[in-house]
DNA sequence: TCTGGCCCTG
DNA sequence: CAGGGCCAGA
């Protein structure tokens, strides 16, 4: 009669349990905590656990009494920090999930169960399963409730503030067979002596470090399927129950499709990548550029000047930016510089911290292709496990992120950087750091496909964003632009950063960097004014300023510290000027006056040039 | 008052 | 390179 409970015993504490619905609000990996455990382990399928349990059990049913005493005592926790927890416990547990009750008898065979101790379960279970489903009792079916009931009720609750006052042991780690059982030797021990209870204590150990182990297995295994198909799983949840082991061999079975779509999609991509680089390379070699990839894995700073951004910049055909776009970042307007053009800085370089947006680890190929695996295509870079959930919201529009997280966990990242870059910066720094023909063809690839899959141009679209941040490579390049202005305006600023959503903050960053660039510049200028006076010119002709120059030298490893930089002529004619400036103010003796350079400031503002428009492209560094 | 620039300091 | 103080000009 009441012996096949188990399913029945869930559905009411389920339905007429408030809290035990809680759980469901929680994602289906979590749900699977501690308490329902249990379940977890016979619906999924440990078998080597289920006999355990059956051991346990058939062992437990020797003395009926006591032990669903303790269940319906454990239940009765209504005021108790953990009443429903307890009570879906003992509701669990307590019952043989296949109904072998009926097989009590243990292999010893001794003393089978009573016609009296199995009224008195009955009953008892009555008891249990009208608490666990009204932890108030008030609210439901009081009227109902017999007297023997009540009077059970209250016997049980005496019986567990008794064992609960015996009971100091610590429960952590005992919340399903181990709980019950720790409670049960209290009022047994009488009968069954210590030896059993140790036999039993043993089995649980063992039970309990295989449930570990089936717990960790399925929460990879659910967490797997969280992401894929929540639907599946939910599903799966329902059916847990009745399906038991059938699901060993479907998630077996399911593992292994996982792999296989896995495997095939890597086969794929990797081969339209091969693709890709074979079509441009043919393209590239069809212009006729030089375009060996070890040129370009390999160059060296000096083979970078000679195909400078400007330089070479004739040797760029605006076709070739189709070609190559970055993952995130088509613009309309055509940038001079050809994603081909062999502006490498640095060897390939690879990810070094876990995070993957790290400045100083530009995203790497692979890594994009990863999160796009891993999370799929419509899932937002967001989905990256170094990023905070709410990275995790998108928009049609937009893909509003908290950028400042990330900045602030960047390594390189200083603490003035500490803004919010934007997904523009994302594509522009990251993609473009990468500077391997190979990856941006890839990306190009990608984003070709994201044309014809709507979700994954969410991804895409965030290019319209501006940061409201600057980055190391805005930094580089206001550097760069230092070659041709030493004073720019903020109008000029706004211009040569369009990538950047500007404010009064960052405005006065940007004028900062540029005070900043110009008290290097003016204390190179002094110091080699003043070295030339030391060095017995006495003429201010003699002073000149060439790329040999240790001056230029100083500033070029200031603003050009990678080299990869022409420098404009214009530059060393204003460094010369400048430098007689201090020179001949130094030699006059003005030096004195407090405010003596202020005069070659004045001269000097004026020495600015006009910045290409090349620098005007939010994706020029 | 705001902005921009320089100087000093860390 | 940034922050803060100070100053000058609009």
């Amino acid at each position: 009669m009441n012996l096949s409970l188990p399913d029945q015993n869930m559905h009411n504490s389920s339905n007429t349990c408030p809290e035990d619905d809680k759980p469901d609000i929680m994602l289906p990996c979590f749900r699977r905590n501690m308490y329902d455990e249990p379940l977890a382990s016979y619906s999924n399928g440990s078998i080597i656990s289920q006999l355990l349990r059956k051991t346990i059990h058939n062992r437990r049913a020797l003395d009926e009494s006591s032990f669903y005493l303790s269940s319906s005592t454990a239940a009765d926790s209504g005021q108790e920090d953990q009443s429903s927890v307890s009570s879906k416990d003992s509701m669990v547990e307590a019952p043989s999930p296949n109904g072998h009750i009926s097989t009590a008898a243990s292999p010893e065979g001794e003393h089978p169960i009573t016609d009296h101790l199995q009224a008195k379960r009955a009953r008892v279970e009555n008891i249990i399963r009208v608490m666990a489903g009204s932890p108030n009792h008030k609210q439901h079916g009081d009227s109902e409730r017999s007297d023997t009931d009540a009077r059970d009720i209250r016997e049980a609750r005496e019986a567990y503030r008794e064992n609960k006052r015996k009971q100091r042991l610590p429960q952590h780690q005992d919340h399903s067979v181990g709980g019950l059982v720790g409670r049960r030797s209290g009022s047994s021990s009488r009968d069954n002596g210590n030896t059993k209870d140790e036999e039993c204590h043993k089995l649980k150990e063992q039970l309990h470090s295989m449930q570990r182990l089936l717990r960790q297995l399925q929460q990879k295994f659910l967490q797997v399927y969280n992401q894929e198909d929540p639907e599946h799983d939910d599903r799966d949840e329902r059916d847990a129950a009745a399906e038991g082991q059938t699901k060993v061999v479907d998630c077996g079975v399911q593992q292994k499709e996982n792999q296989n779509i896995q495997e095939t999609l890597k086969q794929e991509l990797s081969r339209a990548v091969n693709e890709c680089v074979d079509r441009v390379f043919k393209k590239v070699s069809s212009t006729g550029l030089d375009f060996s990839p070890q040129l370009h894995m390999c160059s060296s700073p000096e083979m970078q000047i000679n195909m400078g951004y400007y330089e070479s910049s004739d040797a760029q055909r605006p076709q070739d930016q189709t070609e190559a776009l970055s993952l995130v970042v088509r613009k309309p307007t055509v940038t001079p510089l050809s994603s081909v053009t062999p502006t490498v800085k640095r060897p390939y370089p690879v990810h070094q911290t876990p995070f993957p947006f790290n400045y100083s680890a530009p995203l790497h190929d692979s890594q994009i292709l990863e999160h796009l695996l891993k999370y799929g295509p419509h899932s937002s870079f967001g989905g990256l496990p170094c990023m905070p959930p709410s990275m995790e919201r998108s928009s049609p529009d937009s893909v509003d992120l908290p950028w400042e997280t990330i900045t602030m966990r960047s390594k390189v990242t200083s603490s003035h950087l500490n803004h919010h870059p934007c997904p523009s910066t994302l594509g522009t720094v990251t993609v473009d750091n990468l500077c391997l023909p190979h990856v941006k063809i890839e990306c190009g690839e990608l984003q070709s496909r994201a044309e014809r899959n709507p979700y994954m141009s969410l991804n895409i679209s965030f290019e319209l964003n501006k940061t409201e941040g600057l980055t190391p490579s805005h930094l580089k390049k206001a550097k760069l632009m230092f070659f041709y202005t030493r004073y720019p305006s903020s109008n000029v600023l706004k211009t040569f950063f369009p990538d950047v959503k500007f404010n009064r903050c960052i405005t006065s960053q940007l004028i900062k960097w540029f005070s900043n660039f110009r008290e290097f510049y003016y204390i190179q200028m002094e110091k080699f004014a003043r070295q030339a006076i030391v060095d017995g010119i006495s003429d201010v002709k003699d002073i000149t300023v060439s790329r040999d120059s240790e001056l230029f030298r100083a500033l070029n490893m200031h603003y050009n510290k990678a080299n990869d930089f022409h420098v404009p002529e214009r530059f060393l004619e204003v460094a010369e000027i400048t430098l007689h400036e201090f020179y001949n103010a130094v030699s006059a003796a003005k030096d004195s006056d407090p405010s003596w350079k202020k005069a070659i400031y004045k001269v000097i503002c004026k020495l600015d040039s006009d910045v290409p428009e090349e620098f005007k492209t939010s994706s020029y560094l």
